[in-house]
DNA sequence: TTACTTAACGCCCTCTGCTGGCACCGC
DNA sequence: AGCGGTGCCAGCAGAGGGCGTTAAGTAA
């Protein structure tokens, strides 16, 4: 701080100190961001106006906070020379104030280098100005331990200078080392302990040292939990009056004599206000020296350096997790204990653990900026909750239907595979062979199939559904069902309209004369494997069933019929191509996705398509026979041997 | 000169809101 | 399997409340 004591000797007019982390101009307790410069050389502002241009000799940059006006200019050489400060008051009044200062770098006892900045006053100034100074002026002769406790309190960037602009040389006794002055003797004597570290009144308990008698009386009530200032409304008690009136003011009273000019804010403290001010202002004088983050107040800076240095304080004495502030511990702490607060939405039935999750679920449910169409039946509707609720009310309804022929689906995605039968196209090439597939699970399973060695088919599922009357069970719910009927036989029509009702579709009837059913499967599983029948032919061949579809006779009248498949070149006239061959029958899961994309097809005839070898599925009617002589049909799946559910069984190349 | 009051600083706390990662679920 | 929607959760920051401490003002 020499170099200051050595400037202000040459052009005494005034000192402030910028330092260079963050470029922090001060002037007295007023503290004015000029600019700050990161690493990377982003440069933040931190003031109410910014002003940039470009000039030959480097950039010049105005910044204006708390009513100054600071002037800067950074020359090639990276060097920021702050150019004049403005008294925004004073310019407004139109008197000139633009003052020439330089920086001067300066090495403190730390190793930073911080920088002087000289302020050189209009010379008509300069005379009334040096006229004050030599009031507040400092002893050059000074006790040197006086002077380096000095030299610290400028370094601190929290010390306040504070002149006290009111006060004038003739109040009789000035203090030496800052601007007090006051015009009892003792006034100034008690000042002066404030620039001493000098604690002689100890205390007899911890031995700690405080500067009055009376600091170390409240220290010592500390000690023995005495609070002689006792609240009239509540059981608080306080060391000292001040406290006691502040506490009545913050939880009794609610007195907020401090009121905000640009918000409805106010506060029972000064301070309070002033803190609350930084809002509006923007102002943010706490500079994280590792990060272009800076806070408005202390305590923010100092939680946000938890980030930097790992530091997690809170730790969950269950579980030993650590969080770095408070409130995370004790949100966590609620998983533990159970006692979860739940935020029920008033518009619909969801629950949220948490406030704002409850907000963001409103936002994004109940909300909307314009209505939601249903493309199904271009209804309206204004959020997205009550658009969900619309859809469901299209389940199990097949509203999207094909233009070129009766088929209909209840899924967007099925009918645009349905298109693909009419354009001829299959846009799924098998990159090893020359196989192309309308949907892409066929792709795949024919890559397992025929290019992976590797591939093993998914095991059958067990059986699930086990009879409440016999104890028998079942791998599909339909079996179940139909089982049912033989403790109830009048009540199979009930239990097939309450399947259909339910979702359930069957994938086999026969129709001969009269409606047999053959099998059913779980639509409500996903996982559910394929019901794969066999039937032989007319000619002895014995066929898979694939799918089965709806026909409709001369009359009009419907026919179910099943689509089977075998392994041999098929020339009949009646024959459905579809991107099937026998090898589907290894890959359960593929066979499902055929059945429900094939369900509920209605072909007014048979499509006969171009045939390939391995690709061809011939069509036929097959009889209750057919399949029973297939099967051996014994109306249950209990047995492995006949399970319909086995592959290797109803694999006909295995055959 | 003393004792009390007031102002100011600073610390710690809570409440609140936003954000992003993650897991789960349904399509 | 992939993807989008959704809820849960941790991390983090903004804002403000409450109080301990100290210094200055002021009346007795």
């Amino acid at each position: 701080m020499m170099a200051v004591q050595d400037e202000i000797q040459v052009n005494y007019l005034e000192e402030m100190e910028v330092d260079q982390d963050s470029a922090e101009v001060k002037e007295d307790s007023s503290t004015y961001y000029v600019e700050q410069e990161t690493e990377d050389n982003d440069e933040f502002l931190y003031g109410a106006t910014e002003h940039e241009e470009d000039l030959t000799a480097g950039i010049v940059r105005t910044a204006s906070s708390s009513g100054i006006t600071v002037h800067t200019r950074e020359t090639e050489g990276g060097v920021t020379e702050v150019l004049g400060i403005e008294d925004d008051d004073v310019s407004q009044s139109g008197k000139e104030t633009y003052e020439t200062v330089t920086i001067v770098p300066s090495e403190g006892d730390s190793g930073e280098v911080s920088y002087v900045l000289i302020v050189q006053q209009p010379e008509d100034e300069k005379e009334e100005k040096e006229d004050d100074l030599k009031v507040y002026d400092f002893d050059e002769g000074e006790d040197p331990n006086v002077q380096t406790e000095n030299d610290e309190e400028i370094d601190d960037p929290t010390t306040k200078r504070t002149p006290k602009k009111s006060q004038t040389a003739t109040q009789a006794h000035m203090c030496n080392y800052c601007n007090y002055t006051s015009p009892k003797r003792y006034l100034l004597s008690r000042h002066m302990k404030s620039h001493s570290e000098e604690r002689p009144h100890k205390c007899s308990v911890c031995e700690r040292g405080f500067k009055t008698l009376a600091s170390l009386q409240n220290h010592v009530n500390t000690h023995t939990g005495t609070k002689p200032h006792k609240c009239k409304y509540c059981e608080s008690a306080f060391t000292t009056s001040g406290e006691l009136v502040r506490h009545v003011r913050y939880r009794h009273t609610h007195e907020k004599p401090h009121h905000c000019t640009e918000c409805d804010y106010s506060s029972v403290e000064l301070s309070k206000l002033k803190r609350h001010m930084r809002c509006h202002t923007g102002e943010r004088p706490y500079q994280c020296p590792h990060c272009t983050y800076a806070s408005p107040d202390t305590f923010k800076l100092k939680r946000h350096l938890r980030i930097h240095t790992g530091e997690k304080p809170y730790e969950c004495d269950i579980c030993q997790a650590r969080f770095t502030q408070s409130n995370s511990l004790k949100a966590h702490r609620l998983i533990h204990t159970g006692n979860k607060p739940v935020f029920k939405c008033e518009l619909c039935p969801a629950t949220c653990g948490r406030k704002t999750d409850l907000r963001i679920h409103v936002q994004k449910l109940h909300t909307s900026e314009r209505p939601l169409k249903c493309k199904r039946c271009c209804k309206a509707f204004p959020d997205r909750y009550t658009f969900k609720l619309h859809c469901k009310t299209h389940d199990g309804e097949k509203c999207f239907k094909c233009d070129l022929c009766p088929y209909a689906s209840s899924s967007q995605r099925h009918l645009e595979s349905h298109m693909l039968v009419h354009t001829d196209q299959k846009p799924f090439q098998c990159e090893l062979c020359d196989q192309a597939f309308r949907q892409k699970q066929l792709l795949r399973r024919h890559q397992n199939l025929y290019h992976n060695p590797n591939y093993v088919p998914p095991q059958p599922r067990d059986k699930q559904h086990e009879c409440a009357e016999c104890g028998r069970s079942f791998r599909h719910k339909g079996n179940l069902i139909r089982h049912m009927a033989i403790h109830d036989p009048e009540s199979s029509a009930h239990e097939r309209a309450l399947a259909l009702k339910l979702g359930r579709q069957k994938r086999i009837q026969i129709i001969d004369g009269q409606e047999v059913q053959v099998i059913d499967d779980d639509e409500d599983d996903e996982d559910s494997e394929t019901q794969v029948l066999a039937v032989e032919g007319e000619d002895g061949q014995q066929y898979v069933v694939l799918e089965v579809i709806q026909l409709q006779d001369g009359d009009g009248t419907e026919q179910t019929v099943a689509v089977v498949g075998d392994d041999t070149d098929l020339s009949n006239d009646q024959i459905l191509h579809t991107d099937t061959d026998i090898g589907d029958l290894h890959d359960p899961t593929l066979m499902q996705d055929l059945q429900d994309s094939s369900n509920g097809v209605e072909f007014p005839q048979p499509m006969v398509q171009d045939i390939k070898p391995r690709t061809a599925i011939k069509q036929e009617i097959v009889t209750e026979n057919d399949v029973k002589n297939c099967f051996g049909f014994d109306d249950d799946d209990d047995d492995e041997g006949d399970d319909p559910d086995s592959l290797e069984f109803f694999n006909p190349i295995s055959t």
